[in-house]
DNA sequence: TCAAAAGTGTTATCATTACACCCATGG
DNA sequence: CCATGGGTGTAATGATAACACTTTTGA
């Protein structure tokens, strides 16, 4: 059942940065192994094409629940990419998108269609295939900028944490030695995001307060806070 | 000359959002009347179908180009929209870019196919046709935005420039009543991209110190302080 | 000599940084 | 009672905000 046009049309495909802490807090990112050409064998994306009814966020949201089952994660769209060879099929452009998904709440299920899925370091990246890893690469640093003025970590983590979690977070995705333990707090309860929840229980060294993020709260601050930015005027923060 | 595939496409276009300061500082907006159905005689941004083998972000500055004769200007990619109503000739997907232009430097000049061409200010929008309101709003958010910690500003403002135009230039951008004189100067002074090349003459008050951007200085300090960034961790800016 | 806009001095307050120290728990 | 993280006190430094004042020009 072929279609027709009056003129030629671009293939249009979205592609997912899937961003998940493993246990060990390391920032791992979602790659599956191509079973087709081209660049059948190699790791690529999670994605596919537009369907013709579908929004895009939608197609993103559905590839990504093929992919790994998971459903209601934070997805944000990331840049179009359209260079015409980036795709031997043809001119295919593809519109990428990041989530973050907490991996306590979200085990990875093996794809329907038993193709192979694994989450992979930052630092043990396998080859891509088609320019995936200048796409996975503006995803982590629109990740790194935006962790640092919007408070979309928490995505990340499980409902409940500790501080030294949340710092840990930062310091991967910032890619950074270490922070100052003082400093990071001071500033991130000063905040008054954090909701006191609980303690730890049951480890070897004193118990950690557990602490959960108030969302309505950071709305309503940053509403607030929106007027005084304006005043305050630049930054510019170079 | 038809084109038939195997599975439906989308259409794909791009649409600019064209930014300019006219003479009055205030910042303006380049809309076109459209003279076809859908939306004739309608405003709406400029734009058009992306060429099959044209990279996305030419196809934005042929558009430009194509409407006001400009060349060489800022652009960068701005979203992508894609809802499936959002052309009622059918699934129409856009690419959406933002332009600034420094008017002196690039005067308008009609479109070669005599359309009407006009700047509109921010507060007196006539209706626009598609979803062009919306990108527009994007584009006006994403500057107001990105003009606090990026030197996107100077693109609109002729090449020397004194400290008022730049302060009045950030007021209209961010939509302020008045930042406070002096503190906008110490600190976009204390940055150490501005390098002063003169004085203005023959106005009938004393005479402002003329200063161009310096932007090999700026890349230069970003380099160097972007590690700090890093470490300094986050910011929230909430 | 006046109007208009450019440009500067100063201070109180607040945020940031850096470093060292104490605390609670299980083994 | 020790190892292991969790958690806190504080002081020096630097940035920001607020306000009032002086300077230079053409008319």
């Amino acid at each position: 059942m072929p279609y027709t046009y009056e003129y030629p049309r671009p293939a249009l495909t979205v592609d997912c940065v899937i961003f998940g802490l493993d246990e060990s807090q390391e920032l791992k990112v979602l790659l599956i192994q191509r079973d087709q050409e081209p660049f059948a064998g190699k790791w690529a994306l999670p994605g596919g094409f537009v369907e013709m009814d579908e929004p895009l966020e939608q197609a993103a949201l559905r590839e990504l629940e093929e992919e790994t089952g998971m459903r209601e994660v934070f997805i944000e769209q990331l840049y179009t990419f359209g260079a015409p060879e980036r795709d031997p099929r043809g001119r295919v452009v593809s519109v990428a998108y990041y989530a973050l998904v907490n991996l306590s709440a979200h085990p990875v299920q093996a794809a329907s269609d038993a193709r192979k899925v694994a989450w992979y370091g930052l630092n043990e990246l396998p080859r891509l295939g088609f320019d995936h890893r200048q796409i996975l690469q503006a995803a982590v640093d629109r990740l790194r900028a935006k962790v640092r003025y919007q408070p979309i970590g928490f995505e990340l983590l499980p409902e409940q944490f500790t501080l030294s979690q949340l710092q840990r977070l930062y310091e991967t995705i910032l890619g950074v030695e270490e922070l100052n333990k003082r400093n990071f707090r001071t500033r991130i309860l000063k905040m008054g995001v954090l909701e006191e929840v609980g303690k730890q229980e049951g480890v070897a060294h004193r118990p950690a307060k557990l602490y959960r993020f108030n969302k309505e709260k950071y709305e309503q601050l940053a509403r607030e806070k929106y007027d005084d930015l304006l005043r305050r005027g630049l930054d510019f923060d170079i």
